[in-house]
DNA sequence: GTCTATAGCGCGATAGAC
DNA sequence: GTCTATCGCGCTATAGAC
């Protein structure tokens, strides 16, 4: 790898980690270059704009997630397991480090009007894939009889989603990591069959 | 009512409207001289910085959302009936209008460091209120037997709110209106012993 | 109570040396 | 690939006339 590219992840890293706690609009080029350590027009080398960086920012943790989302498909475990499994990663952003990262698009969908469109179509996308992974394993927790739901599981998918991102802001305001945690647990034993 | 009251509640309501779309960090002075149709520097005369403005729009938010929860309180209802009602103030703001606005406090929440310190604990005043409310409403729902839980109310308390609060930033990026509706319903019979 | 004018700052972005 | 220097803009906030 060269010094360009290090750089390049170095600038990604603190931009993911500014917006996770700040937002899009609370985040600075300045903030990344003091967490970075180059000057302010050295980020304009890698990434052309600001709209861009956060571009780039969106197709990475995008890529991620689906790396995430699809190594739990594949897992031998059941339906509530894989559920449980999920909710963990939504846990694990919180807890992770300084204790209050929100989701990177839970963030963005709250700030969606300070997006790009091609920015704000990716935090969409990224929102919707969720809910159809959701939809999956509802579905199939249904078919094993792990878990239970009433009505259409795109309906539930939209609601484990909801609760997820919300959780994440709500709990760092109030409860922290420790609240977190219990509405996850509390959320997966709302659908399970147990 | 004078003139300067009535300015200064159109300012209140364009600052909130503005700050429940687009976050604090993404509505400005003049954004709300826009809108309200005075001059950048007159919305001084009102409110001596953009912090005392947010405050003084926490302080009015909280008291009108006290006034809600009491009425729900002190309706004959049961307390599955209340738990819905909830869940419809929490519709009825995204409904309301355009179609795009979440709580103020859940929005304030995602930028809580961009907050003054007085804005930032009324804040998680307002989170724990609406924890603290639904606690009670979970505990007397297991008593009458309208409502099912396992563990503490606290904690599905907190994940009720969290899912109303995720909800109204989802929904606008994803399913919209609709959705919103749908995952108020699933949230509410999740909890419902019908 | 609202106005015009402007201060003072931080922002994203550009130009050009090294 | 990073630097210094700087542009142009939008922001919050202030001063002072009406």
């Amino acid at each position: 790898m060269s010094t360009q590219s290090d750089t390049r992840t170095r600038i990604l890293d603190a931009a993911q980690d500014l917006i996770q706690r700040r937002g899009v609009n609370g985040m600075s080029f300045k903030d990344i270059s003091d967490v970075v350590g180059i000057r302010k027009p050295s980020i304009h080398h890698h990434f052309a704009s600001k709209h861009e960086l956060v571009e780039a920012l969106l197709n990475r943790y995008r890529d991620q997630f689906d790396r995430v989302l699809n190594e739990i498909l594949e897992s031998e475990r059941n339906a509530q397991s894989k559920l449980q499994q999920y909710a963990e990663v939504f846990v694990q952003t919180l807890t992770a480090g300084s204790a209050d990262r929100s989701c990177l698009c839970g963030m963005l969908a709250a700030e969606i009007y300070s997006l790009s469109e091609i920015a704000s179509d990716a935090v969409n996308g990224f929102l919707c894939d969720n809910v159809s992974f959701l939809s999956k394993i509802l579905t199939d927790g249904r078919a094993d009889g792990s878990l239970v739901f009433d009505g259409a599981a795109e309906d539930s998918a939209g609601m484990i989603l909801s609760t997820l991102e919300g959780a994440l802001i709500v709990a760092r305001g109030c409860g922290g990591p420790k609240q977190m945690k219990a509405i996850s647990r509390q959320l997966v034993s709302c659908f399970s069959s147990g």
